[in-house]
DNA sequence: GGATTATGAATGAACGTTCATTCATTTATC
DNA sequence: GATAAATGAATGAACGTTCATTCATAATCC
């Protein structure tokens, strides 16, 4: 941990210079990370070799440890940067939107699209996600927790509007809602024939907010 | 897979004779079934060693491979049995119930302490039904069938009792449910804090049933 | 401009360790 | 005493990590 010496100096001036000239380095540390993606969601993480990355990569088993501290970083930095990345364009994306229903179902369609377009990221996930005592804990944490902010806001804001009910439990409706979009995604992983899982979102978004029951006015929807 | 010869036959034979006098190896089999769940729980599957497992249930190495082809058979015998075992005692149960709410209630109530009562339990079940390509691949396929069929049970009986909406998408209504079911447990595995897992059911099925937003608003539809 | 030297990224064989599995031997049972 | 169960040291394959060496490119010198 305290010897993170020439070797992370090395990798963080690569991961500084996105657009000068010295692409090819910048190029190796996201082939590589990359590559590790792929093999640890064919895999798993703990089957995964190093030598196997380094294939996937092209490149050779020694120059991992150029770019990487061990192959635990790996999973770390996959977290740190790219998923993160992709919660925070979802942050971005949402506060465009007018109400709170409309931001709700906009996250959610962002979501699937997401994990569906980058399959090898979505199964990591999943996978990291619901383990104990994983390298990348902190990581997942500080993700998790810059989702359930996102969720709070919107929920708040709905109430707000008058569109949600006010007599929740805050915590339990997030979690609520992460698990729904979670199984949904986990079961298009698992699934053996493929289908569209953004278009999951709408009805999803719909059964949160209305739930499964018969409303008392009407009877018959739709 | 096929090479399953005598020491397959050995702990079957095992398993088999619960009642009979021989009740010594019984035990055995169990002994070590129950330390390895705690100690796959404890570390996470592929870093378990068998020295481990044999430690913690206080036999030696090769004692294991008298009860278990190999350590892959000690998880998958893990579902066969064991949450198999826990899943069918849901389903008793919820036979029971009257109106289909109640027995939903009742199922979510009984999977919240269920799990609540056997953590490791609980840990390795998290962790292998969120991983591809696991060992016990098969054995999970048909446990979470059993579930979702249970599930179908109850959701098509709120729809004949007039309880539960006709217009649904009753696969994606499973996955919603148990989705929020296990985030609610995932989250309570992850907890620094502890609470009480099993008083989320009746909040959580009031969620499922009603949805998050106001009953009132009927008239916007989407 | 051409020759010489310095640099450090990249390599991949080698190392040391870990670990699942085996099996010759011991212990328990009847 | 014969059979079955249990033991745990031995085995060898697998794997993360290291490091001496290579070599293309850059810097320096005349």
């Amino acid at each position: 941990m305290n010897e993170r010496s020439f070797i992370i100096h090395t990798f963080e001036a690569n991961r500084g210079c996105v657009i000068t000239g010295s692409k090819r380095k910048n190029d190796k540390y996201h082939r590589i990370l990359e590559a590790a993606i792929k093999v640890f969601a064919d895999q798993g993480f703990y089957q995964s070799t190093v030598s196997q990355i380094a294939r996937e990569a092209g490149v050779a088993d020694g120059t991992i440890y150029l770019y990487f501290k061990n192959k635990d970083d790996i999973l770390i930095q996959f977290f740190r940067d790219k998923t993160k990345q992709v919660f925070e364009s979802f942050r971005k994306a949402v506060q465009g939107g007018a109400h709170a229903e409309g931001k709700l179902r906009q996250l959610i369609r962002l979501h699937l699209k997401a994990f569906q377009d980058d399959r090898n990221m979505a199964v990591v996930y999943q996978q990291e996600t619901h383990q104990i005592n994983r390298p990348a804990e902190e990581q997942i944490r500080e993700m998790s927790k810059m989702y359930l902010d996102l969720l709070s806001e919107i929920i708040e804001q709905g109430q707000e509007e008058g569109s949600i009910r006010k007599d929740l439990y805050l915590g339990l409706v997030k979690r609520f809602m992460v698990g729904a979009v979670d199984e949904v995604i986990n079961t298009w992983l698992h699934s053996r024939i493929e289908y569209d899982l953004a278009a999951m979102a709408d009805p999803l978004v719909e059964l949160m907010i209305h739930g499964v029951g018969v409303s008392r006015k009407n009877t018959e929807r739709k």
